[in-house]
DNA sequence: GCATTAAAGTTGCTATAACAACCATTGTGT
DNA sequence: ACACAATGGTTGTTATAGCAACTTTAATGC
């Protein structure tokens, strides 16, 4: 059986994520912060001072990525990027107080977006809906 | 509540993305082919001659991107680009001999990841989640 | 302890993605 | 018919995303 475009689901995912990415995106543009931009903060808000490799790991993307918006970051004085004192070679990304201060305004945004994402569905469903694409992750991997 | 980093769903979404997009990339790369050029290939294969503004609407991305994709389809001689004879502005997307002998290769090789994408997971699942995602995409427009 | 590997970052490249500003062409209103 | 608005594409800019190749530093093997 031949699929139509619209049959894959992978690709309603893709849209659904550029949807949302791109939505979030427009929210956060006014305190001068991309939305991948927001997920790195939002590791360090909870656990500061991680290494670049730690980051990419967490958010399981390259590492070339990650030192590009890491060096945003700093450029825009959020975060501030120090050697390590136990290996030479690695970096510990910390939080300026700008960048401390950042998370006072940018977590309730992103817990209203949270919001407005599911709302219509229940608890029930998005525990589902983790669970399948989770399925799906370690399917191609 | 404060939400943690995993608890956002609009996240897991974007990983799983990521996580496909990726694997498909891989894929597509022997036969010179990004993921996004395979989808304005997969809307000609099922439609020859589509101009440069059905394939953004279709796709719901921004024209520009468009217009750089197809203009890299071309320089890779799987399609032609012909002014319309109706409106000189728009310009007319076919396949060329090259470009539909390619359809003959990827669309057995995306019906194989579709296949292994959603392995272990009913049909049910999957038009639930395809419900689910449109409902996300409808909160956030 | 010295050569070999491995690991952490950086630089360069290609491919999305979207916005703003622009040009050419078409449609509309009076 | 002519001014003005709308439409289809292009160019420029910023921000992901990942691969390859490279530098520096650390760990490992014998």
């Amino acid at each position: 059986m031949k699929l139509s475009w619209g049959d894959y689901i992978s690709i309603a995912i893709h849209q659904t994520d550029l949807t949302l990415t791109s939505y979030i995106k427009n929210k956060l543009a006014p305190f001068n912060l991309a939305p991948e931009q927001n997920l790195i903060l939002m590791l360090l808000w909870e656990r500061d001072g991680l290494a670049q490799n730690d980051i990419a790991e967490k958010l399981d993307k390259d590492k070339t990525n990650i030192a590009r918006m890491v060096l945003n970051l700093e450029k825009k004085g959020f975060i501030k990027r120090t050697i390590s004192q136990y290996d030479r070679r690695s970096l510990i990304v910390k939080l300026t107080q700008e960048g401390k201060a950042l998370g006072d305004k940018i977590i309730p945004l992103t817990e209203e977006f949270n919001q407005l994402v599911t709302k219509g569905i229940t608890e029930k469903e998005i525990e589902e809906l983790g669970r399948i694409l989770t399925k799906m992750r370690m399917n191609v991997q």
